[in-house]
DNA sequence: GTCAATGCAAATCGTTTGCATGAAC
DNA sequence: GTTCATGCAAACGATTTGCATTGAC
């Protein structure tokens, strides 16, 4: 598990090599990504900074534009969910995939070596480099099921 | 492989079977998801009808409710891909994922049996009813690896 | 002082809804 | 004739953009 603190590090270096200024909001946004629970949608994210930092006075724009901006520089994924949107997590997470319930929106996370071996394999065969690979289950979750 | 006509004819038998009725709309937009290649936005299977049917006059609200009652009656199914929202294909083709050049954009289309087991197994363990799932895996294909 | 980033409001995009009209039964 | 489905336009929610201002460097 990495720090928060390295990540922010990592943030401020990016930064700094494209040569952009370093604000708080881009900090605080993703701030709340590192420790939230799951995965959030943009207005989340900007709800979350309201309650917890009700101060800062951010503004909707700046949080979908700090989220696009921490998407292209890796530091955050977005997956896309049809009815709610995109939603984001940081990077700091180990790479798992998502199995999403289509009625509630909940997502559970997981990892299957078997399945990355496969894909390496199905890969290799079609004669493919393998940068990154994307994968949702998508069905009804238990408390739904009724 | 199913037969288009098939296809058709089941809507009809629905359509009957809940004391609806049957208009052209609903068909014409079943057809083009039959005939289509890959997997359609709302907003694509509205341009194919355009193009395909121009004198059909259909409305973009009857092609969003015309997916609406296929996917409901499960005819057709919906899945997020990527950035560009919902999409939309026929339960008449086979399954299969997806093996995409990040480079030229030359998408391949696979299918592996194990992995397809491992992830009902999965859904199985956390007690999701899997409606379906899209995985992609991105990568540099053979041409553009120079 | 310069230039990128912000906050705000207006604009835009994809999707849904209300309603009068038209088509299926 | 009744009722459902349609087409249109207006409404809507989420996201983006234009622009004047602020803040990092």
């Amino acid at each position: 598990m990495i720090k928060s603190e390295e990540v922010i590090e990592e943030l401020r270096k990016i930064v700094k090599k494209k040569g952009l200024k370093y604000t708080e909001q881009r900090e605080i946004v993703l701030n709340i990504l590192i420790h939230a629970e799951g995965h959030l949608t943009a207005e989340e994210v900007y709800n979350l900074i309201k309650t917890k930092k009700p101060e800062s006075n951010i503004g909707i724009a700046t949080v979908y534009r700090a989220l696009g901006f921490l998407e292209e520089v890796n530091l955050i994924t977005s997956i896309a969910f049809g009815a709610d949107g995109k939603k984001y997590e940081s990077n700091t997470k180990e790479h798992h995939d998502h199995l999403i319930c289509i009625n509630c929106g909940r997502i559970v996370e997981f990892m299957d070596d078997e399945i990355e071996k496969r894909q390496d394999r199905i890969a290799k065969k079609n004669k493919f480099k393998i940068t990154s690979h994307s994968m949702q289950l998508y069905g009804i979750c238990e408390a739904c099921q009724n």
